[in-house]
DNA sequence: CTGTTAACGGAACTGTGGTTCCTTTAAGCT
DNA sequence: AGCTTAAAGGAACCACAGTTCCGTTAACAG
């Protein structure tokens, strides 16, 4: 066999699913601080030298499996109304956050990022993926003339998002459904105004 | 000497605040996970036993450090237009979010709160202190008849914060002065259009 | 099918963050 | 000023996350 080659086949590739999995587990379990790599191996049923010569570090670890969360994408509304869409998209974020799994998941996954570089990294590229996902409903909205020609649709939906995970990680208010209706009316308000044009600034 | 008196008097005071001083620093220096209470004992020169004595976890020692930062308040502006008393608040923010040192203190105490109960309660009652400051920006702004009566004060001031945070810790994208200005462009837009009114909902 | 070796796994080891125990210092009452 | 004891300090101790070592398994080339 070459010398050097690398083999990801069978084994090494159930390994690698089967500590992902085990490691969201008990991040969901335990949050990012509290988390054991052997206490992941055991929960894999693999060794734990294995989880430590191949992810090293719980951020490596994590940074993985953003790197794997970013592959299975969620499908974007589009309802023809630029409120609409943006209300769906604030809704989703806001039933993500509070479910029980996923919320205790980003927050560690977030937490993660603040940590570590390569686990920031996994993380902003996962939010870029996501936003590029959404940013379609604003350019529609755009097309249909609900909004002003250069509305960076990006910043539209960095703008529906903001406020929920603002109270999930800061201020600690609830993030119920109004709060989401309330992130889809103030950022398609701002839109609407022109907040997010190149050509803004004067009020 | 009745038994059972608390003894805050001198040295116990001093030692809060070095041990304090100590782990802002530490805190900035390593951030929340790398942080270790017998360094912190070393920068503060207390013993190491005191430190976990008093504090015991890193998380408890974060939640005092918060509800000692809660103490000393920023004042807000006042320049009689809402747009302007939002942009000096979008860019205070901006500023303390970006500085190396204050920067990776909010970083750190966050990360903290998402770990510790006590942690959170001490981040969201200094949340809550920091947005009742400035919310009168925003009344004064509804008796100028700038927003419609009815404007959630507090709502309209955490819109503004939003937008540099979910920058800060989430998508990763610069907190600059332009998103400042846009942040607080965007809160006083949705603010007019009434999205922060308990009566909202339809557009 | 066989041989090579990348990758996994178990067990023993180690370093350090955290605890315990006991002594010393000084806050605060009379 | 003197006495009591809350609070700080030092040092030995402990547990366990993370590492090292080496033997075992199985991916893949021929």
């Amino acid at each position: 066999m070459t010398v050097g080659a690398i083999r990801p086949g069978g084994r090494t590739a159930r390994v690698r699913a089967a500590v992902l999995r085990a490691a969201s587990d008990a991040l969901i379990e335990h949050g990012f601080d509290r988390l054991d790599l052997a206490d992941v191996a055991r929960r894999a049923e693999v060794g734990k030298t294995t989880v430590y010569r191949r992810w090293g570090t719980v951020a490596g670890l994590v940074a993985d499996l953003l790197a794997d969360m970013a592959e299975q994408s969620s499908p974007r509304a589009d309802t023809g109304s630029l409120i609409e869409d943006l209300r769906a998209n604030a809704r989703l974020v806001q039933r993500t956050l509070v479910d029980p799994r996923q919320g205790a998941l980003f927050r560690a996954v977030i937490v993660a990022a603040t940590c570590d570089p390569r686990a920031a990294e996994a993380l902003h590229r996962f939010y870029a993926v996501r936003i590029a996902e959404w940013a379609p409903c604003v350019d529609q909205a755009v097309q249909r003339a609900e909004l002003p020609v250069g509305t960076d649709a990006a910043e539209v939906i960095r703008a529906v998002s903001a406020p929920l995970y603002y109270r999930l990680l800061v201020s600690g208010d609830p993030v119920d459904e109004a709060a989401a209706d309330r992130a889809a009316e103030g950022a398609a308000a701002a839109a609407r105004a022109g907040v997010y044009t190149p050509t803004n600034g004067r009020n």
